[in-house]
DNA sequence: CGATGTGCATTTAATAATTAAGAACTGTAT
DNA sequence: ATACAGTTCTTAATTATTAAATGCACATCG
């Protein structure tokens, strides 16, 4: 139990889940087999197997062969506690590229693997794998003498994000214009259309309020397409603009404003069946994204 | 020396480096700095000084502080063996798919890491990066009893590919429509145009070579396209396609007959300047492409 | 005998430990 | 005052170690 190599963390999980079975039986009680219990737990029979012996050694069943039985009820102190409560692990995209947005980080800047694992508490090859991800996208590279690069929010990256983001939803929403009355996007428009009237009539004191409205409007739209290389994208894409919309505070009651009516401009057009009006709309408001989105980085001196 | 950590490569090509540098000097001649010799190999000091610590050694300079000269020519025994000429590490991305339609790897598979690094004979760390990256687009997901699982290739995917496809090909298409007289592009597709109908008048007996021309013609179309996601998706996606036509033999001669036709159609519409013409013949092609995928999952009895 | 279950051995994956390489800081001789 | 070497600290690639998964042979019970 010294240097730990693999953490334990399945057999703790299994362990509480074992006794959480044995408490819900009498004593002497006979227990199921191995693979049962591995279904139970959702783990391997040799997690399983290292759990019955701990329970034999605390007492609490006999185990000989297939003869194993309960023989006290578990108590409190039984349970093993249960180490980080995967604190950090898991939306490390999220927090990525808001790390990168709030601070600014310049393109070419060198990402260490070694410095992130320590600001995001994640396990060093767990960021080299995310690493990797991402340089699918072209927003990292690796360096030839190690280590990575960060490509990313230049201009020439949100140009070319920006078109392609016009590619995909140019697309949905022409899928959208010929979806059947019975779609569920037809609910969702109306939902977003009251939405985004009562924003507008308050749009004075809260702004604030579109950066979601407008993620709900994009998800919405993009929701007709199912097309699982295009929803990844979108996860991308996005976060990128939403985070970017929020630190760049220039003229942002204006610019909600003017979208909203963008948003029911398109709206409008898909709820008339018009193809080629929301077509037109779409790319009208593209445009502006496209726009907001530059010149944010030039704020930001970037690019 | 006993278990090494780290591949000194870097170490062994900078030692031959300095080596090659000693050469072109005369016996007693003094070496320059070792920041001045970091920048003939490309390494950091630190190589650098090992490099200096097994010349003095070898005898083959002395060396006290900044005093380092030549003490004899060096030999070719002197030299230090480059292990691996980076034999299997490099195109990854291809052979595994190569691996997978070649095999008809089915859905579902689970994926090893240890197996698939000896198969590609590739160190399982840049495997294990390699399919992080390959999740980004869905090809594979991890297995939450560690592993990997083999997503791709049923008709959904196939489906979902081909649509996604078409989208980036028609805009590609639109984008060619509007390029310039004196854009590269144009070149390619009129040389393109001879090459088609150069194998049709031959295609009873040449209809193999249709795959590569096939690949040549969309990557021509796509090149008016700058935007890397675009070319990092086309990358899977012709080598997708392009593979899974090479082992469908189905027809093969019928099948690629027409799609000249069909390639001539666009070239011809493209060269009108006729954007909707060209969008029209694209999504014709574009068609039949998607069912000629699908019809060869079906051989394959998969999905 | 067949079905189900266990014991044991092998294989695989996560993670720590190790070592080469990189980079910065410091003193010193020219 | 500055270019250089000595030193120390960090980082990244790779091996080693341990937890978990898997596969097979044998046992037990109906």
């Amino acid at each position: 139990m010294d240097h730990m190599a693999r953490s334990d963390t399945r057999f703790r999980a299994a362990y509480n889940q074992v006794l959480d079975y044995c408490e819900g039986q009498p004593k002497g009680a006979h227990i199921p087999s191995e693979a049962t219990l591995c279904e139970i737990a959702g783990v391997s029979r040799t997690v399983i197997r290292r759990c019955l012996s701990r329970l034999e050694e605390a007492g609490i069943i006999s185990w000989d062969g297939r003869d194993k039985r309960i023989l006290r009820a578990p108590v409190a102190e039984d349970r093993i506690d249960q180490p980080e409560p995967t604190g950090g692990a898991e939306d490390l995209e999220q927090r990525f590229l808001d790390w990168v947005l709030r601070f600014d980080v310049p393109a070419g800047t060198t990402l260490s693997v070694a410095e992130l694992s320590r600001t995001f508490s994640v396990p060093q090859h767990e960021l080299k794998e995310f690493l990797a991800g991402l340089s699918r996208f072209g927003l990292v590279s690796r360096r030839p003498q190690g280590g990575w690069t960060l490509l990313g929010f230049t201009k020439d990256f949100a140009v070319e994000l920006s078109d392609f983001r016009s590619v995909l939803e140019l697309h949905a929403v022409a899928q959208a214009a010929e979806a059947p009355v019975d779609h569920p996007v037809w609910a969702r428009l109306a939902d977003l259309r009251d939405r985004h009237l009562d924003l507008k009539a308050r749009i004075d004191s809260d702004y604030h309020a579109f950066s979601k409205l407008d993620e709900s409007f994009h998800q919405a739209i993009n929701s007709v397409v199912k097309n699982r290389f295009v929803a990844e994208f979108q996860k991308v894409i996005s976060l990128i603009f939403h985070y970017h919309f929020m630190w760049d505070k220039t003229e942002e009651k204006t610019r909600n404003a003017a979208a909203i009516d963008e948003h029911l401009a398109i709206i409008d057009a898909l709820e008339a069946r018009d193809a080629h009006a929301a077509q037109e709309a779409a790319r009208r408001h593209l445009r502006t994204s496209k726009t907001t989105l530059l010149s944010s980085l030039r704020h930001h001196d970037l690019g």
